[in-house]
DNA sequence: CAGTATCCTATCGGATACTG
DNA sequence: CAGTATCCGATAGGATACTG
């Protein structure tokens, strides 16, 4: 029994494709490895995520909220803060979100020097 | 020994976070998966890609040139065209690729889902 | 501490028309 | 077939100032 409709990265339209585009930007990627280490706090992931505005990390955080990989619950003891950490939905993300960083990180000088050489030439 | 500059995509300015600003988005990780298949034709890409018009396609196409794991190719003989193939260096990324996308299909209806329950909410 | 609100620019990305 | 060129609206994303 296949289903009618199918869900296909490469069918436009498909919640597959709507998936993709959610989780397949540099933001999404990173806050999701961060969240990776532990729960933490707005304040911890501005500092961890090198470069990441106050602005993209909250849109990050309520777009990852609203589609479920990551949870926000608000700490009363002190210090009172807010805590955002992944759901289980969240912790099945991580695993493709570690390949693709860890492949970023294996092959970033093989990328620049590409760059590098397309400059030159 | 450790080299002094690290490769950590948490770092802004980092060889690591540039290269995954580079792949980590959807037309990209299409691009490769439809590569994955195969070495492919301008317009074969075009059908099998849903939704790319042209100019992304081939702003993608160019920039994955610029940077190693895309190869393109003229073809004289007839029909005559141009093929794009995945280089070494591109088939070392299918893997990370697949990977995301095989969880964007599998998880693509719990997705969906909460953010129906954001909207209904 | 954890945001909101506003402004402004750059890039994304579709539509359309044209080219060798 | 495989683009290029141009236009245009939508979104990404930084900077800054303000808030409970």
């Amino acid at each position: 029994m296949t289903s009618v409709t199918e869900r296909d990265v490469f069918l436009a339209d498909c919640p597959a494709r709507t998936t993709l585009d959610l989780i397949a930007n540099t933001w999404s990627v990173v806050v999701i490895a961060g969240l990776g280490r532990g729960p933490a706090r707005f304040n911890d992931l501005r500092e961890l995520i090198g470069g990441i505005s106050k602005k993209m990390l909250v849109e990050t955080l309520r777009r990852l909220e609203r589609n479920g990989p990551v949870a926000r619950r608000t700490i009363s003891s002190a210090p009172a803060g807010v805590e955002y950490r992944l759901t289980p939905l969240g912790e099945s993300l991580l695993e493709p979100v570690r390949v693709l960083s860890r492949w970023a990180q294996d092959n970033a000088d093989d990328f620049v020097s590409a760059q590098d050489a397309q400059l030159v030439g």
